[in-house]
DNA sequence: GCGACAG
DNA sequence: ATCTTGTCGC
C-alpha cells in the first residue's frame, strides 16, 4: 500500500506544530459497513532494545490472515511523552503496514482516537496520514471521563467526556471481571461505529482479538531479539 | 501551584 | 513498553 512518509520533529514544538494542522483534519463521522479486512497494529519494546510493531491483517469472518512486522533502533524513536505517543510508534507502524501483502480497508490501533488532549490520538494521527478509517482502543485512559460508573457486566459501556462535555469515546467493558477499554474514533468514523466495531470482534480475553494477537506476534519477536 | 499523564 | 513471585479465582 501506498505510504506517504512520516514526519520525524526533532522536538515537542516541532511535533505540536505537526499535531495542530492534522487534528483539524480528523473526521469524527462515518460507517464501517462493507469493511471485511481491518490491520490491528500494536507494539512491543523492551529499554535498550528496538521496538517491534506488529500490523496483523484481520478479516472479519475468516480471522487473522496475515502479519507484517518492523523494528526501529531505539536510537531512532521519539521519547515517550504523553500526548505525543504517534510521533514515536507510528513511523514503525508505517514500516509494518508496507510489509503487508495487501492493503487494510481499516486500522484497529492499541492507543487513543480523539480521546486525546488535542484530537490526535496515535490512531487518528494513523487515519489522516493513510486516508484510512481507523478506531483506538487502549488500555488506560489519558483524556476524558467516563459520564458515569462502568457496570461490571460484559458489553457495558458509558461515553468518555472532555471537560466541556463533548462525548469523545466510551469506556468499554469487554469481559466481566476486567477492567475498562477506552475506545475512541481514529478517523472517518463516527463514536458509536467505533464502538459498535469493537463490540462486534471476537473477544476471549479483555482485549479484542485482532489486537490480542498482533501483541502475542510483537512480544514473540520481541523476545526473539535475544 | 498541584496532579495527571496512551505506549 | 518491560522488569517480576506468588497468589487469588474461575
Amino acid at each position: 500500500m501506498e505510504v506517504p512518509p512520516f514526519p520525524r520533529p526533532k522536538d515537542l514544538e516541532e511535533a505540536q506544530a505537526l499535531q495542530k494542522p492534522l487534528a483539524a483534519k480528523v473526521v469524527v463521522e462515518g460507517s464501517l459497513e462493507g469493511v471485511r479486512r481491518l490491520a490491528a497494529l500494536d507494539a512491543s519494546h523492551k529499554p535498550g532494545r528496538p521496538l517491534v510493531a506488529v500490523a496483523l491483517l484481520y478479516d472479519l469472518e475468516k480471522g487473522p490472515l496475515q502479519v507484517g512486522k518492523a523494528q526501529v533502533p531505539e536510537e531512532e524513536l521519539f521519547p515517550y511523552v504523553p500526548g505525543f505517543l504517534s510521533f514515536r510508534e507510528a513511523p514503525a507502524y508505517l514500516e509494518a503496514l508496507k510489509a503487508l501483502p495487501e492493503a487494510p480497508e481499516a486500522l484497529l490501533v492499541d492507543g487513543q482516537g480523539i480521546a486525546h488532549p488535542r484530537g490526535l490520538g496515535i490512531a487518528s494521527h494513523l487515519g489522516v496520514h493513510l486516508d484510512l478509517p481507523s478506531v483506538g482502543v487502549a488500555k488506560s485512559l489519558l483524556f476524558g471521563r467516563p459520564e458515569r460508573p462502568l457496570p461490571r457486566e460484559a458489553g457495558s459501556a458509558v461515553r468518555l467526556l472532555a471537560p466541556d462535555g463533548r462525548p469523545v469515546g466510551y469506556a468499554y467493558r469487554s469481559r466481566t471481571g476486567v477492567r475498562p477499554l477506552y475506545v475512541s474514533p481514529g478517523h472517518r468514523v463516527g463514536l458509536e461505529e467505533a464502538l459498535a466495531l469493537v463490540k462486534g470482534l471476537p473477544t476471549r480475553f479483555r482485549l479484542p482479538e485482532p489486537l490480542r494477537l498482533a501483541h502475542l506476534e510483537a512480544l514473540r519477536a520481541l523476545r526473539a531479539l535475544d
